[in-house]
DNA sequence: GTCTATAAAATGATAGAC
DNA sequence: GTCTATCATTTTATAGAC
């Protein structure tokens, strides 16, 4: 019957759990029951909540930037791509409710713990660097420098997806795009 | 020896706790214990700590908006407002030690509850204005039109303390306002 | 209004059998 | 590696005296 292994439908399940009611409201029984595993084998393979915490952080990057590559793949032209970041992040907020950024979330609802800032600025860092790579490849209207630009388009798409999970819409992305159009 | 009432008491208790460590990772006996009361007083004047959530969303709007009039009060001229405002949020995130916003963190941390919605939006909503008003007294570039210069300064601002919450640093607040110098 | 004592449930984590 | 049973705390909230 069982398709996935133990750890992954408990990774599954938790990662589901910490990002629709989030990390602080999701207990070990509630886990445990879901992914329909014993108390102890949680424990076997995660000894702590926070290593679960951890590799939920972890195989969420994997994830996301898989999803990335996956939906960039068939589009052409650097301008193309850097808008098409925009229609990336619409199609996650319907597909995820609009609640907003994982790692986020995750810097919001927990203390200071340097692995966990490690793993979302990482993050971060990543998407960045996505953006800056995009930004050089195209000829835009030097409004702004490559770097400035890249900061823009940042900053518009991470405060965009803040608003999209308190208004709970997408429009607030879909104005970044037009925004962020106007200038490349 | 007290010199304010028991009910501000644990509101600013409260209110200082749900933001530095979380309102999730705050226990009603923690309040209790730090703001040297009973407990008893707490649910005579709180009936669930929802209220109190409630409470706390409600005292920082107005704390909030009344520190922006006071920072705002000197300075002179609509361009030189539109970019005090950035001055203004990274005095805060030095003040209150790069956590971010406290309505972001509320929504990121509470399951959907339309009481809380209601207030955060309230506070953006209000925001935005102000935005919009500073921004239709200047004489900017015109590089965008009124609307769309006040919601990439809005997204600028959100993004940049988003950032910063992630990297503890007032770099993104800093570059958000030389990105904003630009279009103004 | 404020107090102490306590309830009822949920929390993260461990022990020891198989 | 997986199981059940259980532990010690902590959680939000209530009861009843003063």
């Amino acid at each position: 019957m069982r398709e996935t292994g133990v750890k992954d439908r408990i990774l599954e399940t938790a990662s589901r759990l910490f990002y629709d009611q989030g990390y602080n409201q999701t207990g070990i029984n509630q886990i445990i029951d879901e992914a329909d595993i014993a108390r102890a084998s949680l424990y076997h393979h995660f000894p702590s909540k926070t290593d679960l915490l951890l590799a939920y952080l972890d195989r969420t990057h994997e994830l996301w930037f898989g999803e990335l590559e996956t939906y960039m793949q068939p589009i052409a032209g650097a301008r193309e791509r850097l808008l098409a970041l925009f229609d990336f992040r619409v199609r996650r907020q319907l597909k995820l409710k609009y609640k907003g950024c994982h790692f986020n979330k995750i810097v919001a609802e927990t203390c200071e713990d340097q692995q966990v800032f490690d793993r979302v600025r990482a993050h971060k860092d990543r998407f960045r660097r996505y953006i800056h790579d995009l930004v050089r490849q195209t000829d835009h209207r030097k409004l702004l420098d490559d770097e400035t630009l890249t900061e823009t388009l940042f900053l518009l798409l991470e405060g965009a997806i803040a608003m999209g999970a308190m208004y709970r819409s997408p429009d607030y992305v879909e104005k970044a795009k037009r925004i962020a159009g106007s200038f490349l």
